[in-house]
DNA sequence: GTTGATTGTTTCACTAGTGAAGTATATCTT
DNA sequence: AAGATATACTTCACTAGTGAAACAATCAAC
């Protein structure tokens, strides 16, 4: 009835959709391969690349940079990355797999999990593809509206 | 090209919407009201209440109760809240706002932060409504799958 | 070739969430 | 009425994120 409870619907849908997607990943996911979801997202954007130091993976991934430092040396501690100073910038680092980063890779890749599965299945590729367009609107115009207020 | 580029599309996505709009959302909010978006939502949800407990704030907001024992915590430390024991069960917390609580509220209400207006206004009525349909059915999906785990 | 700005990273203090384990009070069951 | 079970809440240890402030290394300008 007041403006209430038209705004937040989206807002506070959003978030509980993430939040919960998020939980039943990481679920899964610790289940089939050991690491959580944003974990995987870290090893697997440091798996495709070459030679990635931590403020292109934080761009890449869209963190700020003490998340990376927090997020890396949470997997080294795991065994699942490795880190060397870059002979050409000797303030960064180059982030590696480890054998066990890899394998976890590989894990999820041989055994996709449910959750993922079951919404692709459910949305079908056509609504799969307006639904993200929809998020990617959502992302482009929180861009937006930060830049403006840094701006103006 | 490999199943990694589709599946973590959707999931990755959804993260990336839901923080980046939380970010601009408390930025605003925090400007006009001097709150957080999840401090409102409590607020919000106590304020439109008669007698509330934690317990049910819990579910209603899709919490787990350490979350409301910490977000309680911070709201009574900024004087938006007010917490008594429940007459009926002495276990229980009645929350209550505080004239503060109240203000926030009003304040927030007041001026609607631009990010939701921004959002309403490029979706459109329509697209708005089917797009929280399908953060609805992600919700659902999500849901199912925790329950067959806990079961099966 | 210093000087000054920029870049890569870390640290700190914070919000916000989870899950497991604990404590107290209520509620059944008999 | 006692004992078992359920409920309300807290605490603890954790992940994951933000933003501001610091530091060192690099790069540009002069």
């Amino acid at each position: 009835m007041s403006q209430d409870t038209k705004n937040p619907r989206i807002y506070s849908r959003l978030q509980i959709a993430a939040q919960l997607y998020r939980k039943v990943a990481d679920r899964q996911l610790v289940e089939t391969a050991g690491v959580t979801a944003p974990q995987l997202g870290v090893l697997t954007r440091v798996g495709s690349a070459k030679a990635l130091n931590q403020t292109s993976l934080a761009r890449d991934l869209r963190l700020n940079d003490s998340a990376i430092t927090a997020m890396v040396r949470r997997l080294i501690g795991m065994g699942m990355l490795e880190k060397t100073r870059s002979e050409s910038d000797s303030r960064a680092f180059v982030l590696k797999l480890t054998k066990q980063g890899q394998a976890a890779i590989d894990r999820a890749a041989n055994q996709p999990i449910a959750i993922n599965r079951r919404i692709e299945d459910e949305f079908g590729a056509e609504a799969l593809l307006q639904f993200t367009e929809k998020l990617n609107r959502i992302i482009a115009l929180c861009d937006e509206e930060s830049t403006v207020e840094a701006e103006g």
